[in-house]
DNA sequence: ATGCCTGAAGGGTTCAGA
């Protein structure tokens, strides 16, 4: 029997990509596999997988070849971990950053991958902690790595994951909650902006230019019930990969609900004809809504 | 209350996260 896993010829057919920070894939298994089966990304970067790669394929290995999808890994035991799931083609795989730094030791924060001729990277940016901390300067060091790997071909290059950056000020719900916090400091948005420099675009913003969208809500104080978050992943496309968008959005309702993590994943469609016609644009399920409100963080009493 | 949740490792608590 033949045609399985084949397309109808003439069959304008969407690459569907998305980004998640799992924040433990172990704990969010109940979440991720209905998710999955709902949304049915073709392509998806998963950030704080927190497991080996033997562990992983232990926990899931199965239920995500029964899916249809490979995986590249790349973990640790308790922290940090990445991966690339992708049943639109799997191919050069690439651990960690060339050169990368790594405080106090080198950590599992990038993996990348060749799927149906996209060059994908997840990453788990460095959190930063303090700025001017050691975990700071790391955190910026590591961006330029990253800018360094992506420059090498930006154009068919999508970076996803956790950039533990806040673009603009529009991006948090309350700016001087954050105030000479990091995610926010001039530096590293200098270091995003050098990255986006070499071609890629932010396609959520792009897609909603003056909307509040955020994809991060602290677990405490009711943050997420009252919308109260940061944009801190993010989609970062080469031209070639941004002019195929047809959709861009934060599945909020993936932070809803029992067990969820603290981050929500961002979807992206791309049409497959670089040429076509894209048709009509169909507002996505959860699109942003409301307008920003103000509250404080919650430990900033 | 100076980390209000959540997760991991390991040990009866501490660290990390953004």
């Amino acid at each position: 029997m033949k045609g399985e896993g084949t397309r109808t010829p003439g069959t304008v057919r969407s690459v569907r990509i998305a980004t998640w920070n799992v924040n433990s894939v172990k704990q969010r298994v109940p979440r991720l596999l209905p998710w999955l089966d709902d949304r049915r990304p073709d392509v998806v970067c998963l950030q704080e997988t927190k497991l080996t790669d033997d562990a992983f394929v232990d926990l899931l290995g199965d239920e995500l070849a029964d899916r249809g999808y490979a995986v590249a890994l790349h973990g640790e035991a308790r922290w940090n971990g990445v991966a690339i799931l992708s049943r639109a083609g799997l191919d050069a795989v690439g651990m960690g950053l060339a050169g990368a730094a790594g405080f106090p030791h080198p950590e599992a924060r990038a993996v990348s991958a060749t799927c149906g001729g996209i060059r994908v990277v997840s990453v788990y940016v460095p959190n930063g902690r303090q700025p001017g901390s050691e975990h700071y300067r790391y955190k910026l060091a590591w961006l330029d790595s990253l800018r360094e790997t992506v420059a090498a071909a930006p154009e068919a290059t999508v970076v996803c994951g956790d950039m533990n950056i806040a673009p603009t000020d529009d991006d948090v719900f309350d700016p001087d909650a954050y105030a000479d916090q990091t995610h926010v400091t001039p530096p590293e948005r200098a270091a995003l902006a050098e990255l986006q420099a070499l071609g890629l675009h932010d396609v959520v913003r792009e897609r909603w230019p003056n909307e509040r969208v955020f994809t991060y809500w602290d677990y405490r104080a009711g943050m997420f019930h009252q919308d109260l978050g940061m944009r801190i992943d993010l989609v970062l496309a080469g031209a070639s990969l941004a002019e195929r968008v047809q959709a861009a959005w934060v599945d909020r309702q993936a932070r809803k609900g029992r067990g969820p993590s603290d981050h929500a994943p961002v979807i992206v469609d791309l049409d497959e004809a670089p040429d076509g016609d894209i048709g009509p644009v169909v507002p996505p399920p959860s699109a942003p809504r409301a307008k920003r409100g103000s509250a404080r963080l919650p430990q900033s009493t």
